[in-house]
DNA sequence: CTGAAAGCGCTTACAG
DNA sequence: CTGAAAGCGCTTACAG
């Protein structure tokens, strides 16, 4: 069986229906799976063997002209090399990757702007859908992809009018086992290093922080939060100064994010103060390695790569058109108990309470 | 200008034709910069309104089938979530969007048997070219890309035959420098963590790892390596242990790979051994949060976003045919020192030896 | 400067 | 079960 000399670039369906003695669209119908049933055994034997011989293989590009179809999605993230949004792409790109989609990423980067000239680019590659894990609370890119028809679904982010589907983490549960586990240790003045307000996850975790501490009887007059800019070490340490400096009684601090933890991390040294036996430090994510930083981060863990999947499989059934329907995955996330939390430093009464039942997925 | 009325799902090239009222082959011109000129002004002016009114966007898919490019680039990776490898895709990407290409990833996992199919799947795709993160040290998909003539180079990993271009961090300088920082600091009982000798950065940086033991007459008759069988944390620990069983006196271990060193502090905590006390330990490549482990750990950092522009930029110079040379882009890493690496505990004679000359970039 | 025609490689009603 | 034809939306020689 000479399989090598493929000279040729490209082999076309018409030079396979010549070696194989057939007409084109036989041969086109012997080719995939689906209309093989049209084709004659033997005629089909042929063409396969022909197809086989000459190194043929199908250009998508000229049958998705034809079909409507390019099976390709695209999938915006504001930093690839984060190792929140990684996982998510790769859980994602996974399970489209099993159904016959290959994804194109965008790297989005902080330049808002940007978004809408990078999905019009896509849209121009007839992506067939679209993954964002981009959005802002109020997100004009929504606006373009509702405008257009184009399936598109949320993750990890929500929009705040839910105008399309999302797969987020609970934020509520998330806090919620935050504030049990530090109010259970004993803290009582905890405050809420938070996310940037523009962001989904930003506003209801600051919000479903403020909940749970009103559970344990902990609300006040003056706000027991600061906001980062964003979402990263360096602004989550300015962050935590103006903490520190508003209030230098804390003894236990609720991130919105490991990023920004490990912000307070650095803000504390600075101060001589010491985690957790000065001041207490919770995250949101785990990201990898917070097992290994000093000391190891006790955080909430979400699923992210759940969070890929889940939202390619909500993705594919808008495709499909299986399911008009606007839902709201939410995953449940866990508290990972480590060493940046410790019993406070005058030891507070203990407040003990009942564990709050495991609320779980699939709601709205 | 009610620019809101765009009812049907495609504008083609024909229907902004006849609202402007000139044949489809001028739309195209009008609307493509590098043959507008060969339009009048007044009439580019009209198509151009008339385009801009109807919402038109040009079908990609339709004109890559017409002029045989895709504008698409495909990356294999094995891993996204790696925080190796997400910063080479980021930069890849960020430099090849400028260009106008759009970057289709494909994570091929641990399943290299699956890796040849997805190059075929991508060349289904009519990929214009291929950035490969993957490739072991004699890859079949390389001698595919060859007999397929798609352009394709080696991003941080290159392949023995050197049959693509390819970008990869010097090796040689990486270890000469890990080992040259250790045996200033005195110690000569010095053992090398490697990677998988099927990967070429495993097998090159344990030659370049003895090639710097002999500089400093620390050569020896029996081996003073282990191979971990996958660059992971917990490989790296096996291997650790194999290394602390056959020569428990060893004072320094030069890890191939930062994953590999995080196993040995795991495999050190084990025994009751202390990093740096007791083991100094050096890793390669200088992930993210690598300052922030405990000891924060000295290794050899590697720009990985600029593997990946390189990587693109070269790329982008074999799809236009401007050079068809294989070159071999060789970035030079540099010495980071953390807390992992400390003076031996006996304190053994310091040797010092005058900083090697530090050789750069682009070789061959 | 513009139009008419051909064709990129495929798929799919339409006949037979 | 197979062929012949049309057409997906675009671009580009070819005329004029």
């Amino acid at each position: 069986m000479p399989r090598s000399s493929t000279k040729s670039r490209t082999v076309t369906i018409k030079q396979v229906a010549e070696a194989a003695a057939v007409h084109p669209s036989t041969v086109s119908r012997a080719l995939n799976p689906a209309t093989r049933y049209l084709v004659a055994e033997e005629v089909a034997e042929r063409v396969l063997a022909a197809a086989q011989r000459l190194g043929y293989r199908r250009n998508l590009l000229a049958a998705g002209l034809r079909t409507g179809r390019s099976h390709l999605v695209g999938m915006l993230v504001p930093d690839i090399a984060n190792t929140v949004f990684s996982p998510i792409l790769s859980g994602a790109a996974e399970r489209l990757a099993a159904e016959g989609f290959s994804t194109v990423v965008a790297d989005v980067g902080r330049d808002s702007s940007r978004q809408l000239e990078i999905v019009r680019e896509l849209a121009t590659r007839q992506i067939e859908g679209l993954i964002l894990a981009t959005v802002q609370r109020d997100d004009p890119v929504v606006d373009f992809c509702l405008e257009q028809g184009l399936p598109a679904v949320l993750v990890n982010r929500a929009e705040e009018k839910r105008r399309l589907s999302a797969v987020v983490s609970d934020d509520a549960l998330g806090m919620q086992l935050a504030v049990d586990h530090v109010v259970e240790l004993g803290h009582r003045r905890i405050a809420h290093l938070a996310g940037p307000e523009t962001v989904s996850t930003g506003h209801l975790r600051r919000r479903a922080f403020y909940g749970a501490m009103e559970q344990h009887d902990l609300r006040s007059t003056e706000p027991l939060h600061e906001a980062a800019e964003g979402y990263s070490r360096e602004e989550g340490a300015i962050a935590t100064r103006r903490l520190l400096d508003r209030d230098p009684d804390i003894t236990a601090i609720v991130a919105a994010n490991d990023l920004l933890a490990l912000g307070a991390y650095d803000a504390l040294k600075e101060r001589g103060l010491r985690c957790p036996e000065d001041i207490s430090i919770v995250g949101h994510n785990d990201m990898p390695m917070m097992d290994l930083v000093t000391p190891p981060l006790t955080t909430i863990r979400i699923g992210h790569n759940a969070l890929g999947r889940e939202a390619a499989d909500l993705l594919l059934q808008r495709i499909r058109g299986d399911d008009p329907e606007i839902r709201n995955i939410v995953l449940a996330p866990s508290l990972v108990v480590r060493e940046s939390t410790a019993r406070p430093r005058q030891g507070q009464a203990k407040r003990t309470r009942s564990a709050k039942a495991t609320r779980t997925a699939v709601a709205g």
